[in-house]
DNA sequence: GCCTTCATGTAAGAAGTTACATGATTTC
DNA sequence: GAAATCATGTAACTTCTTACATGAAGGC
């Protein structure tokens, strides 16, 4: 997606929370966002300098030990409103869900295909994972029922839980229809 | 996603099945492989001659009315290969899905948020468009019961109705909430 | 005749990936 | 002292988007 910069919105969503250096910011992708976007260091720290040139977030020094001076970015008055503003807007469009096991199923004409039922089996275990992970994450970040904190992130963990859970049950079942 | 040239093996799927111009696999992403890809046609003519200089492909000329000549494309037997290996290798990375609106999601914390309603109510609208679109694609695509000719198809656009009804069904529930 | 669709390309630039490169701090 | 992690950057390259550009054929 060569387009709308939403990485930018990424960055300056996670600095209107807390201050943050360029390596929390790539953590990030590791864990909480990673469930629904990704991105490399080597994207990250240009666009930290952009976004201050163009003013929506600064910078301080932090000292770590004797020699090693950390950046710790903060968000400014110009970003938070730039952040709103997009937040604002509409979302007007649906993207393809780039999925490649999906892509290749596509090409599999035959249920007679020796290729399907390890092609199922083997996305069934990595979507069996991806489940477990999640519910996981789930009762870490959200033990009590009540979502009281952050609404968004339960949210959009509670939808992932859900599509993972889709996933694996619609593999599941074509398994069982094949390998009859 | 500046990887794998997934691209690459949609042209080789699709010629797979039969000869088509570069035009006609533009038009492909409008409506079947739409669904979980998306290309435009300035990306598809350079390749299209990238692929024929590796060979994988090739092209005849036909005459349309009196000028207008279409290159009609054809996989070659090395490019049948390739297409096969690609389909035969493990897909072993979910990607994640870049989904503009469950990142918007992500940065509203509280259900209080005057954003939050219309957001939700925008996205239902969104969905329940797509979901009667791919219903009306299954019932066109596959009037009768049994998916007797090409499995693969029918199997991503059952799951891109599955997908769409629970993300639908989600939206509902969570507007039910925060308008109660 | 006019408008839509068919048909094929190129150019510029942004976004994203992989690899290269370096060094400090912490933990065991 | 060694290994893992913290921390920040650049370079080369591919992919993808948006816009520019042109012209033929078909339907009304």
């Amino acid at each position: 997606m060569a387009q709308r910069n939403q990485l930018k919105y990424i960055i300056l969503g996670l600095l209107s929370e807390k201050k943050l250096t360029g390596y929390d910011i790539t953590k990030a992708f590791d864990s909480d966002i990673g469930e629904f976007w990704s991105a490399n260091h080597s994207q990250i720290y240009p666009l930290l300098k952009r976004l201050e040139d163009d003013a929506l977030i600064t910078h301080e020094l932090e000292l770590v030990g004797e020699k090693l001076e950390k950046k710790l970015y903060s968000i400014t008055s110009a970003g938070k409103t730039v952040l709103r503003e997009w937040l604002s807007e509409p979302t007007p469009e649906i993207s393809a869900t780039k999925d490649e096991f999906i892509l290749k199923l596509y090409f599999i004409h035959s249920a007679d295909d020796p290729l399907l039922l390890p092609m199922l089996t083997e996305q069934h275990q990595l979507h069996q994972a991806k489940l477990t992970h999640l519910k996981n994450q789930m009762s870490r970040k959200f033990p009590d029922e009540t979502s009281q904190n952050n609404l968004g992130h339960f949210l959009i963990l509670q939808h992932a839980i859900q599509r993972e859970t889709r996933y694996t049950a619609w593999l599941q079942d074509i398994i069982d229809k094949v390998s009859r």
